[in-house]
DNA sequence: TAGATTGTTAATCGATTAACAATC
DNA sequence: TAGATTGTTAATCGATTAACAATC
């Protein structure tokens, strides 16, 4: 693997290149050329190739790519054959839709631990995990791994438990919060900013009835 | 306004300037400049004008911007004075968490129906709407004004309730499942591919810890 | 070998940033 | 009026697409 930056247009296009490779191996389809996929994907062929060229030569002249090879390979450069430890703070609806999630489990992330304050949920258990007290954050932190805290906590509460996540040292953080967070730590953050996608969807419909409108 | 095209990037940036807009608002600061509001959002001033300017000069020579009539202008721009009727299909844990999540209405989305297929779930109310049979999607289509589907449904019946909801004449539709939609409708599809944002953060991590075992 | 298709360089396109005249 | 800051044009940068020699 080659240093140079890699784009985070690329990295974007990784997940949706392994879909692919996943549904092609499921309908057992072993090789494909860079314009067979373009023409699935509605993407353009040098554009997949510029894509896997960051990483490595996957393919091969006159071949094309082998699917399953090529699957392993993106699955690789994604970190799927390494196990992310994840803790879900808020266990309201969006927390237990994660909880219950089981996408996240074959892709290499496995939820340890889920949080909240509310007395009522404290102590219910989901998918087999006791929800515990937030108080005992730090203790959990200190006894186990974790890598990425997904934060499904109300607006208000967003920003001081985000410091807080910093401050314990976890390094990856997943915000389901409407907001951009600004903490003095080294994290790396990931926003799931749904309200910001659900305005360009009403944007976007607007623009078509308007278009509509006029013709 | 202009008619040229208003390129994706721009827009989706539109929520993030609604968003800082609304903080500044809610704390008293009645004008702002490009300069101040780059440094809080930490992109360029020059990106703010252009981003601006495609939809009018909403701004004033050595003043800056009102923050309450820009704040307005971008929610004008984004129709969130308009109603969207939306209607959730698929009552599990994610759906009930869309159903749950209050910034939708302040935004012009207000849900209208939620429908499921399982019986256990079907007649239960979830925000005082009562959760319908799938089967009745038809009826309830024909009787009522429903802008957009938010599909929460299980991986294997995305495909076909997409398609339904499609030949039903809906316009709009946010989809929750990690596949592509590819419907032979005029339908316009935004995504929320939670996977993919998660796999992105996983590779960010990954990476993270390379550049530092290096050092 | 001939045909196919990659890997990679070059050309194009679009988005971001810089600069500055217009103007409040 | 002088200073500030926009609106807008020009320059730069980066990402996408096209082209083609390398090679399986």
């Amino acid at each position: 693997m080659n240093s140079k930056k890699i784009s985070i247009a690329v990295i974007k296009r990784l997940p949706r290149y392994h879909r692919y490779l996943n549904d092609l191996l499921e309908i057992g389809i072993k090789r494909i050329s860079s314009k067979e996929l373009s023409i699935r994907m509605g993407i353009t062929a040098s554009q997949i190739r510029q894509d896997l060229n960051c990483f490595g030569g996957f393919g091969q002249q006159g071949y094309g790519y082998n699917v399953e090879s090529l699957y392993n390979e993106i699955g690789n450069i994604m970190g799927i054959n390494k196990t992310f430890y994840a803790i879900i703070i808020g266990a309201g609806n969006m927390g237990q839709a994660l909880a219950n999630y089981v996408n996240f489990e074959k892709r290499g992330f496995k939820i340890i631990g889920i949080f909240d304050s509310n007395p009522d949920i404290i102590g219910k258990t989901i998918k087999n995990i006791e929800v515990l007290d937030i108080e005992k954050l730090d203790e959990f932190v200190s006894n186990n791994t974790v890598d990425i805290a997904m934060l499904c906590v109300p607006y208000e509460v967003t920003a001081s438990i985000a410091d807080k996540v910093g401050r314990l040292g976890i390094k990856g953080l997943w915000n389901f919060s409407p907001m951009d967070l600004k903490i003095p730590y080294d994290v790396i953050v990931e926003n799931v900013h749904l309200s910001d996608s659900l305005m360009v969807l009403g944007y976007k419909l607007n623009e078509k009835f308007n278009r509509e409108k006029k013709n």
